[in-house]
DNA sequence: CGGTATCAATGTAGATTGATACCGGTGCACTACT
């Protein structure tokens, strides 16, 4: 995977200059004084029509990365976003500037067929520019034809980080997103998210098939965040802590946890216990959803407690405080779910309350694994011809949720392929279906593994003596060179005492290592006297430093 | 994997223990029915 990285001043660069149109689009068609750093150097990537993934955790003015170039570019732009209700969001914020050049329209189950031809008809006689659009519905060949007629001149992907954690499973259209671009004329892609380690923007590159893509990361370090951890040996314990920090820190806040149960049974405890709190979780009514949310974001709720439902598009600046009353799954969802708060730049706190039973939940989450017959059944299936996954369901009996894993897996293995008229079929040179079922098998053990790894590391993360955002950020592949000064261990001079012990590096950061048993790996960071790799097969380890050393274990 | 609900056993009273079954995140789109 090849990146390039632009120079750090534009007047340095060989290429027009587009600072004044970017910011003359700025101010006229969206009213905004002033662009940020940030966004400065992707908007120039689209415009030079080069692909660009950009990682900006946030959040703040990420869809004016896309939105002021659209205007320049000719053509429509596509935007891909995986949730209606922040399509929605961001559909309204464009249309109230009333102004055709920057109108958005949308196709989706929630617009009639004849909203939906409408839509459609307004983009191709130039009504408006942007077509809010999702995964699922382009997997439809017909609709994809259609957009492909629009000739759109840029791609968005917004929550790109969303192919890789829902794409091998959830949502196995994501995986298709890169035959779907090329299909609609492989104009210029740009990818947004709010986090991306190393392994999910090389997902998110290979699985869109970007080009040479420039690689913009801003912003990790979040200074005006406090990082903070409390290991709780039982529930009464962590309750004492968690009422301590609502009592300590102002309002609002969100609280995540692991269940829906969990989540109504804490939210109500809370109630009683006389704080301004609800829930808000992916079982609940639509309405009831947009209610809760509303609520919370016009401060009518203090504390939200929520499973990870409560994420994506929550636009909201003066979140105080995030608190986990669990382990989250891995330091990318942890990440992303402290990383709302404080966006006004004022101090935010974000504290860590965990159990090691809390462990057995990711477990279970990641757990289960494929049955071999079904695989092999299914692929024997397909290879009757192209199927409908209807049919395919019909004939095989699998659940939908089951046969979309399979059919993703099998796709990974080479041995099915989306084809035309919303038909799955079999590719050519493809395994026999036994071979195919054997590889699948492989291929999800091997997921599984890279999974597990990085829930690992969460809890690494959560037993660190070290500087927490040094632990983070290396996580994330970037290297802090001094301790942060805003987490725990900074605080109390843990992290000090750890730097002081810190022995030698004998690879640099980054750089490619072989371990015997497990293969090649990135190095990703030091702490203390352990280093951090991350193994192309195994995924993330974290070693001795001394012992490395001593038995040579990595070259 | 571990928490929680349910129920029987215990041993003669009501409450405690042990065994057992079950449950658990994220959302698109579509269908059938009101």
């Amino acid at each position: 995977m090849r990146a390039t990285f632009v120079g750090h001043n534009g007047r340095s660069m060989k290429l027009p200059v587009y600072g004044p149109r970017l910011r003359r689009v700025a101010r006229q068609q969206f009213g905004w004084p002033t662009l940020r750093p940030g966004q400065f150097k992707p908007m120039r990537a689209v415009l030079r029509r080069k692909d660009a993934l950009v990682v900006l955790p946030t959040g703040a003015g990420k869809s004016a990365i896309y939105q002021i170039p659209a205007v320049l570019l000719p053509g429509p732009t596509v935007v891909i976003s995986p949730l209606l209700a922040l399509q929605q969001d961001q559909i309204a914020a464009l249309n109230e500037r009333n102004d055709p050049k920057i109108r958005a329209v949308r196709v989706s189950s929630a617009e009639t067929p004849h909203q939906q031809r409408e839509a459609i008809r307004e983009i191709r006689e130039g009504r408006a520019e942007f077509l809010f659009i999702t995964p699922e519905q382009l997997s439809d060949p017909e609709r994809l034809a259609e957009v492909r007629a629009l000739k759109p001149g840029l791609i968005a992907i917004d929550e790109a980080h969303c192919i890789s954690a829902w794409g091998h499973d959830f949502r196995p259209d994501f995986l298709a997103l890169g035959e779907m671009i090329k299909e609609m004329g492989r104009p210029p892609v740009l990818a947004l998210t709010a986090t991306a380690s190393p392994p999910v923007r090389d997902d998110i590159i290979e699985r869109l098939g970007l080009r040479n893509p420039e690689i913009h990361v801003s912003g990790l370090d979040r200074r005006n965040l406090f990082l903070e951890v409390a290991y709780c040996p039982d529930e009464d314990y962590r309750w004492r802590r968690l009422t301590q920090l609502i009592d300590a820190a102002s309002r609002p806040g969100i609280i995540y946890v692991a269940t829906r149960r969990a989540a109504e049974e804490l939210s109500e405890r809370l109630s009683t216990a006389g704080y301004n709190a609800t829930f808000y979780h992916g079982g609940m009514a639509g309405g009831l959803r947009e209610e809760r949310h509303e609520d919370f974001t016009a401060d009518k709720i203090d504390i939200m407690v929520a499973t990870s439902a409560f994420g994506m598009g929550i636009d909201k600046a003066n979140i105080r405080w995030v608190a986990h009353v669990a382990l989250p799954d891995s330091p990318d969802s942890y990440f992303q779910e402290i990383g709302r708060g404080g966006r006004d730049g004022e101090q935010a706190h974000a504290m860590l309350l965990w159990r090691s039973e809390d462990e057995a939940i990711q477990r279970f989450f990641s757990g289960g694994s494929p049955d071999e017959v079904e695989l092999r059944e299914l692929a024997a299936a397909l290879r009757s011809g192209p199927i409908t996954k209807t049919a395919l369901k019909d004939k095989t009996g699998l659940g939908p949720r089951k046969l979309g894993a399979y059919l993703g897996l099998l796709e990974q293995v080479g041995a099915a392929v989306a084809g035309s008229g919303n038909k799955m079929t079999v590719p050519n040179f493809a395994p026999l279906p036994a071979a195919a079922a054997t590889l699948a098998v492989k291929e999800y053990e091997r997921q599984q593994v890279v999974t597990r790894s990085r829930t690992d590391m969460m809890r690494g993360f959560a037993q660190a003596q070290g500087c927490r955002s040094q632990t983070l950020l290396a996580y994330f592949g970037e290297q802090m060179k001094k301790p942060c000064g805003h987490c725990d261990n900074c605080v109390s001079g843990a992290a000090a005492e750890v730097a002081a012990e810190a022995s030698d590096e004998p690879f640099a950061v980054h750089s490619k290592v072989k371990h015997g048993e497990w293969g090649a790996g990135t190095v990703m960071g030091y702490e203390e006297d352990r280093m951090t790799v991350l193994f192309d097969e195994v995924g993330y380890k974290t070693l001795s430093v001394p012992v490395v050393v001593e038995h040579k274990l990595l070259k």
